[in-house]
DNA sequence: TTAAAGTAAGAGCATATTCTCTTATATCGA
DNA sequence: TCGATATAAGAGAATATGCTCTTACTTTAA
């Protein structure tokens, strides 16, 4: 009678852990191909994304990359520290902080910036521009936790 | 003249910065639906493997799950001290330990399995079997720093 | 204008992730 | 058997991630 003994969890279709995989894998490769200026693919981002956006608060960053905004904050720290960036407060808003990119920052984004290119030229050579786009299309359109 | 210029940064064209995103997101998600019994989702496929394995070493279990050995290895340190797993020396080989869930890690995931299949069945219905079958066909074949 | 509601962000806590260096044990060839 | 090589795993350091709680300011409604 025993219901106990269930299904047999089958953790190897969980989406989460195929996703999160993927993603492990995917860091270390980037993170291996920036490593010779020193950035991790994380911080590649958020100089990139300041490059795009010139001055924003913590919360625009994270909401633009899709982070946590208590994570955001405590990423920019080493950036701060090495003097990647700059924090100053909002001359609008007493709240707020705005980050900005330093001249080192660009500089530092200017050297990173072919090994990025590197590193997904050679990811769509090797699985082809169908499976990339299929990668991203399907990525794109997830719906998580509606 | 200036090529310095360059194109423009397109971040968001990023592959790995697309994966990580889905990933923190579905993470949220599967955290979430987890959380009631007290797990998070790496816990619980490190769980769940332990239940198919039996006994594992720490490099076998990062191999199946394709996680860092180190990472296994501290990732193991609170399922222990919750009293979920027991580690103890391997009876052939004196560098290797043996993980294996405990009567309390198997009552932890017989508890948290409905909310991870919850989870499942929620993303699946939320993007159709097509976007998942795609997703997961994708996510296989990927070829990442050959 | 003042009290209430809303928003920006830091602090503290905990887990996750990977790197390099180190130690202990196995194994294999001379 | 012993020395070289290989393997299992912990220690230490650093970043990454997200929670809750708290503080500081803003905005809004009475």
């Amino acid at each position: 009678m025993s219901i106990a003994t269930e299904q047999p969890l089958a953790i190897g279709k969980c989406h989460c852990g195929a996703l999160r995989r993927a993603a492990r894998r995917m860091s270390q490769f980037y993170d291996g191909k920036l490593a010779p200026v020193g950035l991790r693919s994380t911080q590649f981002s958020m100089l990139a994304l300041l490059q795009q956006l010139e001055e924003v608060s913590v919360n625009e960053l994270a909401r633009h990359i899709g982070l946590d905004r208590t994570t955001a904050g405590k990423n920019l720290r080493p950036l701060e520290r090495d003097g990647l960036i700059a924090i100053g407060p909002s001359a609008t808003d007493g709240r707020s902080r705005v980050i900005a990119l330093t001249p080192e920052g660009a500089a530092r984004l200017l050297a990173a910036a072919p090994l990025w290119r590197e590193a997904q030229r050679q990811f769509e050579a090797s699985n082809g521009p169908g499976t990339v786009a299929t990668l991203r299309e399907t990525l794109a359109k997830l719906s998580i936790g509606a």
